[in-house]
DNA sequence: GAAAAATACGAATAATCCTTCAGGTTTCCA
DNA sequence: TGGAAACCTGAAGGATTATTCGTATTTTTC
């Protein structure tokens, strides 16, 4: 765990050869079943490599650290999801709230689905955090919610809808980080997603309806 | 960051004298400056006894392992935390809502006041975090929480009250280490827990118009 | 005041772990 | 076909860490 100040987290080298591109994609899937099944505390180069079937010098020419493997793996996850979840909120055929709903579902079994490797990237989150990548690929999710919510509370203002933007978008990934931690059932999924969803329309409908915040 | 079965967190040998017991107050002091001023990756066994002005084999008398003592930090945090939200959720004098919009400020000024040795502890949860000790400390927080829901909701099915305390238990937890993490102003705290309580308050209000969770 | 109990000390032990680099192998291209 | 570029290897270097244990010191007890 030696934490130099990590010199960029970014990719070190391109494939060029096929034999390289397979190498790449096979270090990124025994990456994947390295830190679920050993944790993140156990995630080591050269258990990588070696499930990989490969030399850790090998894995060390195409990332130029640990961190930046783990930022890789968290890399994907966050431009599947943000994918998934950008499709449903911009699907205009469908009210606000019935959107929300989907939404939240999708989520939530989305993160359950993989908890082990999205758990244990949680873990890790401080050896890569911190790097400038990661704070730009935030932003990106921000601005399609923002627009979603124009479009929910067209009344509110810019900055009820900014606030409430962030609070929705927060609180769904930081609970679906907790819930997905522990083990569970498909009904309880279902049950909690609705639970979620239900709280979120009683906060946009509430909005909705005082044109000021002011509830109670 | 040796990882071996962890031989129990619980502590090792109760201080006798007043020596020990000022020499394990100096330890927890120093390791809650060591977490917060150096990050849970270099929280060392070593540090914190540099810091404290004492030798390693000395913590190591009292505390049987790392894990231990990161255990008994957050134990305390953890303590001092359900103290305050209990005594407000307690406070039959003011209606419910109200107490929850006392409690979420409460609960979000005191995350973002000690965010920087919670984040830490955070961090370093996969550390202590399978503890037997430490599932046993979160039981007792939802007891508190049931009571409540059950004078909030008084005609909501066993069912729906369980869901609705767990969620907004979770959202709460969960959304207050989310947004400490990041350095806040007071204004950015007082609107960021208004809006978290308004939204709290319209889903139990919801739930409480509907007698079943029926929304929209 | 002396033996016993409780404390305190900190160098040494035993693991890991991240990352590099010198040297060999394969693929490409002219 | 031959040289260059890309690629792969894995032992070794350099660091860091958790924890122990034999020894020294202080406090208590009788």
């Amino acid at each position: 765990m030696v934490q130099r100040p990590s010199p960029s987290i970014s990719t070190r080298k391109q494939p060029k050869q096929a034999r390289a591109t397979e190498l790449v994609a096979a270090i990124l899937q025994a990456a994947a079943q390295v830190l679920a099944s050993e944790g993140a505390q156990r995630f080591t180069t050269t258990r990588v490599a070696e499930k990989a079937g490969v030399s850790v010098g090998s894995l060390y020419q195409y990332f130029p650290n640990k961190a930046a493997l783990l930022f890789r793996l968290q890399s994907d996850e966050w431009r599947q999801t943000t994918e998934l979840l950008c499709g449903i909120l911009q699907d205009v055929e469908k009210p606000a709230l019935e959107r929300i709903r989907t939404l939240v579902h999708a989520f939530i079994r989305s993160e359950c689905e993989e908890a082990a490797v999205r758990g244990a990237l949680n873990d890790a989150a401080p050896l890569y955090r911190d790097a400038p990548e990661a704070r730009e690929a935030r932003a990106m999710a921000n601005r399609t919610v923002e627009d979603f919510m124009l479009e929910a509370l067209p009344e509110a203002s810019e900055a009820a809808r900014a606030m409430a933007g962030e609070l929705i978008l927060t609180t769904l990934s930081a609970v679906g980080q907790d819930f997905s931690a522990s083990p569970r059932t498909s009904a309880e999924i279902d049950a909690y997603a609705a639970a979620l969803a239900d709280m979120f329309c009683a906060y946009l409908t509430c909005l909705g309806h005082a044109g000021r915040g002011e509830l109670q």
